[in-house]
DNA sequence: TATGAATGAGGTTTCATTCAT
DNA sequence: TATGAATGAAACCTCATTCAT
């Protein structure tokens, strides 16, 4: 391994650390409430260094987001890829969902913080492209097996983005809603069956009365 | 009119007054972006004279929250209270939520900061009370309608406030995520397009099916 | 009875309200964490009142410290006339101060409050006459007292005003020093034996050794 | 002289300018008058690097007292070592207060204030700790040698903490009397003689009279 | 004379960001 | 590249004072 190979990874691995630091406190406070200098600590670097590998606080916190966006989407494809039915892989769509949610639970918040208002225009160009990129992808695979199915006489005759609108929204409020209700019923399990259920519910809605 | 109540009147007026500024500047860039400055301005009042009707920054907009959830609960009760089926209960409730919707897009927003872990323990007594009696009012009402529903043999056999939580979460995930879609499209009314499907693919998904 | 004066009373009565209410509110919080308003909710008036009997809250609290320092002056010139030695007089002031003491035991915080560099030139011409008024009747009273015991060759010879002076500023001390532990130590009545014992401290150090 | 030492030296360097810009402005024109702007502008800095030494004002304006205290300390426990008579000792507190007068004459009206209501619980422990460990160490000497000389059979037999009060308060009370009278009249010297006489009649006070 | 709602200047404090080392 | 002390703008909030009624 090259002089410059072992800078490169170097330099990957210190970002990487960032990222889980910010991770962290992002997830315990909200972003508002995070201050870099918190983060730093938390990484065992100093508030100046988190600024050589990312803009602002705003692009540091957006990159989360591309992390999960791109953790949902690979996932996704690969679910696509599957040699099983439309109803199965809307099934297993259920499961990628929980398992992101385990991995981070503030994934929701964050990804609804990315783009309210609240966001200011701060973000670099590179953010911006990737950000479009995975929601593309995982918005774009979703649409094509709704729209799979609808071709196999599967789902009702509704507007593919419509329904994959819904699926993904239902899940995003679901976690939202039930996360936000945790908080005071300390009930942790209860997202995930709700999620079931939720799943169960919708993918009966979709699916066509075939006699 | 005495003078006492012509006081009470004009103060009544300079609240909501208040109020009515602070949804626009909250609506255009969240809580944290927002400032009580902006906010007097746009009211056309000074800054002083907003801490004379509200605690703080907090409280203010908590208490958009209020108004807003108090007119949901208001809604839904009268919904409850009419001659007709569960299922077309169910139907209204989707009306409700877009008329709600239609008032004041940026309300799940302002209901998820409520129960955010950002949300400090500034409120007065008075106001949280009145956040506890409004939220019971509201997802009771659902959870009735619900169970009345499945006892009637309409509705699946789960866990009503699971399923409360669904009707609940999706409506409030669909608004949220839709309307941040809204902000890069500009499309205004595939909100409520979007919101009746989900409705009709929700309903089908709740009920039993019947031979 | 005329209307005049009965107005006249009104107003003296309304007054003495006020300084009764500030009294309570400087002395429990201190001026700075006293506010115009706690001070009209204590009497019962609105804040706008306040200011046509006083100037602005630095007048109202120099008024307190007037109304001590008449109270002081009055009972130290009924001392100077009464028919006993010099010495019996100086123990007499003792009594004087404790009685004060008893009154209004912030008494003497307001007094170097009045002289301390935080008293801004605010004062109107009619306060500052009377502050200089009392303080001259109250301190020349005790000067020519000691004088007198000078002359009597029963005081040392030093300078009166000096004699004056420490007299004066022990109690002060004392009274701030005591009364500043008793707020951590709950010992009320320590004040005045301390005062007491202090008295006979100085007495026998300001006589004059005669054999 | 290691890069880490210099660092040091200079953060100390850069507190004690801070410390001085803050004695400066508070000793002219007490607490609340004083702004932490203009403290730092004093100091040639901004006001948010105050935060970085100071926790907020009140801490800062504690430090300036707690500095005086200690010298006050220091210099009493060096007294108490030297070998002379207690008589003597007590004329030698008199040149170490005289002369932590001459160093800060705003010295008592900050030590007041640090034990008067209107101090709030804001001050870090540390600080806090500071304070009783000084204060004790001060008192607790005056009361030592004021024992001593009971037992030696010089001093009258009185409570010894209450004659070191009587000292304490006494010094006390002349420094702050004097000093608010030299607000007026000018006459810096006054304070000093003043305090000369004032200690030569407590000390002839508190002596037992032999014969 | 009395009110009390409104003012708005001014205060403390935080924290994202910079830059000399 | 990494540091971390310093910055300084901007936020929230208070409260003495005014003035129309």
């Amino acid at each position: 391994m090259g002089i410059f190979e072992r800078k490169q990874r170097e330099k990957e691995y210190r970002r990487n650390e960032i990222i889980r630091a910010a991770r962290k406190i992002f997830s315990s406070k909200g972003f508002t409430a995070s201050s870099m200098e918190e983060i730093a600590l938390q990484a065992e670097l100093s508030p100046g260094t988190l600024y050589l590998y990312f803009k602002n606080k705003e692009e540091l916190h957006t990159v989360l987001s591309i992390d999960i966006l791109k953790r949902l989407a690979d996932e996704i494809q690969k679910v696509v890829k599957e040699d099983i039915s439309v109803e199965e892989k809307i099934e297993r769509f259920r499961d990628v969902f929980i398992e992101v949610y385990d991995y981070d639970s503030s994934i929701l918040i964050n990804l609804f913080h990315l783009q309210s208002g609240e966001t200011l225009k701060n973000l670099s160009e590179e953010v911006l492209t990737q950000i479009k990129t995975y929601s593309i992808m995982a918005h774009g695979a979703i649409i094509d097996i709704i729209k799979q199915g609808i071709d196999q006489g599967v789902f009702i005759d509704e507007h593919p983005v419509a329904l994959a609108d819904i699926l993904w929204a239902s899940y995003s409020g679901i976690v939202l809603w039930v996360d936000s209700k945790r908080l005071l019923n300390d009930e942790k399990d209860f997202v995930r069956s709700t999620l079931r259920t939720a799943f169960k519910v919708i993918l009966k809605g979709i699916k066509k009365n075939q006699l």
